[in-house]
DNA sequence: TTCCTTCCTGAACACTGTTCAGGTTAGTAT
DNA sequence: ATACTAACCTGAACAGTGTTCAGGAAGGAA
């Protein structure tokens, strides 16, 4: 972070930083600069732009989620697939909104989609597609409301919520993975 | 839209109608004020902050969904809730990120989720709840994936992929739904 | 020393949301 | 008709944003 120059990698790692310091709407190039101390302008020789500096923020942090063990059935297995997930986006800052952006313009984070649904093993590749992309939007968006909701209570705005987002999230995995097998059975 | 002036209502008009025209990255205070032949600062007069303005918009673009016919079964309600939803959010240029981030931000939306949480009929509040958001967020990401592939096949960048997102979602809604049913039996 | 690649400076451009003191318009009451 | 009041808007500015570009400096290799 000094006044030495800087590869690709030493960015990132700055904006990982960073992301956690100030949170994502805080993360913009002019401060990411001064924390590398550099000139905004020097950023665009590693990254053409801001987008792609994010694409790969949200890589990392889907390359972040823990392999699983293998458990008794395929049905474990998606689900642990899908609580790694949901422990790498909720260790980053605002994890959940940046990987959900970047997926939503069609960069990066296609590992998070590939491993669940590699994990789901029915003969219909319709169904298992369709069932993964369904966690995939079910973590997401329940670990993105979540880390909203600390960055509203850090605030002190609302604080007498209960946080029990955890148990739905576990809840909505499990009725999917029943259909499923309810499927897989007929 | 023209130099008389303008209510509150006037401007969410506008704003919905410069949404459709241009979608939510160009809608700027500035061109919602050209587009009603106003200052931009006359906008701070009706709504505070931009922020309240586009929770407005998303509530209409939430209560846009139609009501739904009772089907046969809860079941068949709760899946005919989440298809309303998709066609209102389908219905407005970037409606689904509209909504997503307003829902984020703790906004209003919220009864696009009460719609689909009362059409549930099971005992257990915590599981309705719980299914309500997993179908509310599979909703959500699914037709905010699909609208930003129409967006890039508009803009001619990659055209040959199978739009085949519909159905995926009727598969997931259908998956928690079977998934509720056998809990209810348990 | 020359050369080339890598990395950065400094200044600017074209925006963004937002604030504020003051002015105009319209309608209501005296 | 006059005075008052609420609704609505102007014009200018503030403080920030992502991004571009011509040029310069650092470091290693020939």
């Amino acid at each position: 972070m000094n006044a030495s120059r800087h590869s690709k990698t030493d960015v990132l790692r700055a904006a990982m930083k960073l992301l956690d310091e100030v949170g994502l709407p805080d993360l913009t190039m002019r401060k990411l600069a001064a924390a590398l101390d550099v000139q905004p302008s020097a950023l665009y020789w590693h990254y053409p732009n801001k987008q792609t500096l994010l694409a790969e923020v949200s890589d990392t942090i889907v390359n972040f989620a823990k392999p699983v063990t293998a458990g008794k059935n395929w049905q474990e297995n998606a689900k642990l697939e899908a609580l790694a997930l949901r422990d790498a986006l909720l260790a980053f800052r605002d994890g959940a909104e940046v990987v959900s952006s970047t997926l939503a313009l069609g960069l990066g984070a296609d590992n998070a989609l590939a491993r669940i649904e590699n994990s789901i093993e029915v003969s219909d590749q319709n169904f298992a597609h369709a069932a993964a992309e369904s966690i995939l939007f079910l973590v997401l968006g329940q670990v993105w409301h979540e880390q909203q909701r600390m960055q509203a209570n850090s605030l002190g705005v609302v604080d007498n919520l209960i946080l029990e987002s955890a148990p739905n999230l576990e809840i909505g995995i499990q009725l999917i993975l029943n259909g499923l097998s309810e499927k897989v059975k007929a």
